[in-house]
RNA sequence: CGCGGGAUGGAGCAGCUCGGUAGCUCGUCGGGCUCAUAACCCGAAGGUCGUAGGUUCAAAUCCUGCUCCCGCAACCA
């Protein structure tokens, strides 16, 4: 196979410090429908996925589940690799940063850079809060003061790693202003804006306020951070520097690099930058795609959004999820999501236009032909439009599947579906099925629906490869006939071609049913039993809660903190001096609501700076639903002051 | 003046680079058809293109101010 023929794509390898997401999903269902198609056009694919599994927070993940970080990330691996089996990703090979081979060629590629000078031992400087053993920059601090618990800090500064980005930013910004690697083009301003022109800073790569990653082999109390670790997985997966593979001649540079806007970035700037100092080939291309907003949000946790594509998988099964987020994510900016318009994009898209359009044809073809077509034909212009389409189709869509463009080419496919239909309606079948001299001309009609239905089900195959091939069994054709080469041009089923009547591709979803389904057993089950297995794996015992000094006051003063968006300041009547809480419940509470109320606050609370503003202590709270906080209010007579245990 | 994105018929979007008929999908209403998964096809209603001003013969499109929304950051202690 030459180097001509190969076709390298990889997913970024994503953080499991969670189980994943509709968000994982998308980047790696497009990257499968891309490769799947490069795959269909012959192309030698590599297609790369895999996990992040290093740093501090998988740490402490790992420590308050009270398992070893590997186990930690053993467990939830599975659940992307059982995800990405229900999805049905073609992936070829799945990257573990813990891999063994992968830390030795990341100690030997850190070492290579050190050697070369690009990497080299610095001060990272620094203000350092000593009770919170947490280093900050000069930005990140409030009012000169620690941000986490609003004391003072002191200069310090700890050894660590640097890769000397600084030198590189001209070639950086070359590379991306005179090649088209990164797209959309949009970013490339914002990129080069907001990091390259204020000055690109030489980047801290190593760590030594954690040990969960790779160690730095010359010196060893560090550890190599996140970028160098991660990103070179690109090449590691392939061999370099490491027996466990030896296809990185092959396959490097890499044709495609996906993934979500925010790591662009690290990717259009950090990974090219990296490679440079290597010596090694570019990349070719690199798609920044955007999020999926669920109900106009942005998908988060603690708002408890979060799709569970499991669930829906199993519900619709995957070729329908595949299709939903591929067709609503428009290329470079976000998509929305919610379980209406998953909904209502399969009933209208795969079941009235392209899964009734199969049956009404077969069925058509089975009740006038007994299945199989007789051979005389009789064309007319009408014919045209409908051929035509269907015929340079290929053509429309290849260009926009290379360049990512799924949902333009998914869109440009079920034109020509919906053409299809109306050729129904222009033709009238069912009146040529009336009479025997008419018969040619209803083969023919039916030959040309057959043949569109070919075209557009081969084309959907890298997009929903579980359903295709049904269609195809039911038309007649067999995976040759459904093959890149056939697919650009019309007429390749046999002429006395035989249909099979099958079962219902995609059925149709009763939505007011369904949503109210969805909506009763995804959300609040969820939460509850997963906080459930939390405190359990957290019990504390009657010392540690006796810890936690709550007490009762009463609100006598309250305003919103003009900068904050979401903080109110309490003035709170402590039984004693009085004090100030800063709460972060502005948006379901009004100052004037509060003041005069009893509360519960947790008196021993270290003192902290919020946006400015003192904050000793908070004031107890309920989650009361996906977007509803509810302060605990006391009975009026109760002391300020009291007790609470 | 922290950075960025957005505001277009009921919903979601396209159009804006290169000013000149506002387009698509879904929904609604009316009609057609009966081969089909109550699906398909045709038609209609519905938009002062966020707001105020400016440039122009002409602005959704260019310029300026303002308002609101959404991310990120700062702040859910």
């Amino acid at each position: 196979m030459n180097e001509k023929n190969k076709y390298y794509i990889t997913t970024p390898i994503y953080y499991p410090s969670d189980k994943p997401h509709v968000g994982h999903c998308y980047t790696t269902v497009a990257c499968d429908t891309i490769a799947r198609f490069k795959r269909m056009q012959g192309y030698d694919v590599m297609f790369l996925t895999g996990t992040d599994e290093h740093g501090l927070k998988i740490e402490q993940k790992a420590k308050s589940a009270g398992v070893a970080p590997k186990e930690y990330v053993d467990n939830i691996v599975e659940k992307f690799k059982k995800l990405w089996e229900t999805m049905d990703i073609s992936y070829t090979r799945y990257i573990r940063t813990t891999d063994d081979y992968h830390v030795k060629s990341v100690q030997k590629i850190f070492r290579k850079l050190y050697d070369k000078g690009y990497i080299y031992k610095g001060q990272y400087e620094g203000k350092y809060c000593t009770p919170c053993e947490s280093f900050w920059t000069e930005s990140q601090l409030k009012d000169g003061k620690c941000p986490d618990c609003g004391r003072e800090v002191v200069d310090a500064h700890e050894d660590a790693y640097f890769l000397k980005l600084s030198e590189f930013a001209d070639k950086v910004e070359k590379f991306l202003t005179e090649t088209d690697y990164l797209s959309p083009k949009s970013r490339v301003n914002e990129m080069i804006n907001n990091f390259i022109k204020p000055g690109l800073e030489d980047l801290c790569v190593s760590r030594t306020s954690f040990t969960w990653g790779v160690p730095v082999d010359f010196d060893t109390k560090h550890v190599v951070y996140v970028w160098v670790d991660a990103l070179s997985n690109y090449i590691t997966a392939l061999g370099y520097e490491n027996d466990a593979f030896d296809d990185y001649d092959k396959y490097w540079p890499a044709d495609m690099h996906m993934t979500a806007k925010e790591i662009v970035r690290f990717h259009s700037i950090v990974w090219p930058a990296i490679l440079m100092m290597l010596d090694l080939p570019l990349p070719k291309k690199l798609y920044g795609h955007g999020w999926i907003n669920f109900n106009g949000q942005k998908m988060s946790k603690s708002i408890g959004n979060v799709i569970d594509p499991f669930v829906l998988a199993q519900r619709y099964g995957s070729d329908a999820v595949r299709y939903q987020i591929l067709r609503d994510m428009p290329y470079g900016s976000d998509s929305n999501f919610s379980n209406e318009i998953m909904i209502n994009r399969i009933n209208s898209d795969l079941a009235n236009d392209l899964g009734n359009l199969v049956s009404r044809t077969v069925a058509m073809a089975d009740k006038y032909f007994g299945g199989t077509l007789p051979t005389d034909r009789q064309p007319e212009p009408l014919d045209n439009e409908l051929i035509g389409m269907a015929k340079s189709l290929r053509e429309t869509v290849t260009p926009l599947i290379e360049e990512a463009q799924l949902s333009k080419a998914l869109e440009e496919i079920f034109k020509v579906v919906s053409r299809a239909n109306k050729y129904i309606d222009e033709t009238e079948p069912w009146v040529l099925g009336k009479s025997e001299e008419k018969k040619a001309r209803l083969a023919s009609v039916l030959y040309n629906l057959l043949e569109t239905i070919r075209i557009c089900s081969g084309l959907l195959a890298a997009f929903m490869p579980r359903t295709m091939p049904t269609i195809w069994e039911q038309i007649g054709a067999d995976e040759s006939l459904a093959a890149y080469d056939t697919l650009g041009e019309f007429g390749k089923l046999p002429e006395n071609v035989t249909v099979h009547k099958g079962g219902v591709l995609f059925p149709r979803i009763d939505v007011d049913k369904e949503i109210e389904e969805l909506n009763a057993f995804i959300k609040p089950a969820k939460t509850i039993r997963e906080d459930e297995d939390l405190d359990k794996a957290n019990i504390i015992n009657i010392d540690q809660f006796a810890e936690v000094k709550l007490r009762s006051g009463e609100i006598i003063a309250c305003e919103k903190i003009p900068k904050a968006k979401k903080l109110l300041k309490l003035t709170v009547d402590d039984g004693r001096n009085g004090r100030q809480i800063v709460s972060g419940i502005a948006k379901w509470y009004k100052p004037e609501d509060l003041i005069g109320k009893k509360i519960v606050f947790v008196a021993n609370l270290a003192p902290a700076k919020l946006c400015g503003e003192l904050s000793e202590g908070m004031i107890l709270a309920c989650d009361a639903g996906e977007d509803d906080v509810r302060v605990l209010f006391l009975d009026k007579d109760v002391p300020n002051g009291s007790t609470i245990r």
